[in-house]
DNA sequence: TCTACTGCGTTCCTTTTTGGAACGGTATCT
DNA sequence: AGATACCGTTCCAAAAAGGAACGCAGTAGA
């Protein structure tokens, strides 16, 4: 199977990752919803290639993630803001987040974690059922067809 | 910047994505929570080349999140499973599934869906803050440096 | 013993994707 | 005019992925 195959399977991981499952779609994501919006910015924070970046920012556009935003005229210069398909990422983003901190330790560096904006404490990140107020482990649920 | 650069990065989406930011390695880690654990059931689900998933599987041994576990002698065989470090990765994986689901659509197929395994009603996955018991938002969280 | 089969890779070669640097184009500033 | 900012595109070399065939240990059957 090729990569560009994964969009029409069954599988909502194979089509989600058809869309952000690349190598640096996510490091993209996470620079816009830090703030950062613009070609340039995002090119030189993440030390992408001018080139894979273009492609992959016209990707996102076209899947509906980002959308270009005029930001200047004369010259016309365009931003890359989150869709709301794009905010709605915002969970997949904190989980990883969350997992790599507790599980990918930085090599001395020191790291990045998520605070709440209000009271500046840390926050512990827990995936719940809305429906029923119960934390979600791979224990607790199945994966069906919904023909 | 290199794509294996990214791995001493100080950004956790940077290092999480080092390990799992791969084009099939989230579909492996499906794949085993799912209970196909072995080369050939893997390969043959995935459609990848044995070539990719050989590495996948050694560079996912390698990091931690797989273990090789041998479930027959003579030949002697071995079957990949999580790690703790592996099942940790569930809410990404159940993150990125709720957003597929919601934001990119099967194209025509049946989709597959999350329930619960108790009652068999759907899940509706939300991050909450265990600390505080609110929801995370892109609104409510701020990045800090933790030095 | 000969053959076929299973399970897991490895090897070889072609195609695709990335990395890296330079170039282009518009418009503003000095 | 010359320098700078911003956003790409082009060109070429290097790395990764796709595809098919091969290797190898053990097992099963004829």
């Amino acid at each position: 199977m090729k990569w560009n195959d994964l969009q029409s399977e069954n599988c909502p991981v194979a089509r989600g990752l058809s869309v952000i499952g690349d190598r640096w779609t996510m490091l993209v994501l996470r620079d816009c919803f830090l703030g950062f919006r613009r070609f340039e910015q995002i090119q030189e924070r993440l030390g992408i290639t001018r080139h894979v970046l273009a492609d992959r920012l016209r990707k996102l556009e076209a899947s509906g993630v980002l959308r270009r935003e005029p930001y200047q005229d004369r010259p016309l210069r365009h931003e890359y803001r989150l869709t709301e398909k794009g905010k709605a990422l915002y969970p997949t983003l904190v989980s990883l987040i969350d997992w790599a901190n507790a599980h990918v330790p930085a090599s001395g560096e020191p790291s990045v974690t998520l605070v709440s904006r209000d009271s500046g404490a840390p926050i512990a990140p827990v995936l719940m059922d809305a429906n029923t107020g119960q934390p979600i482990t791979h224990r607790s649920v199945n994966a069906v067809m919904k023909t």
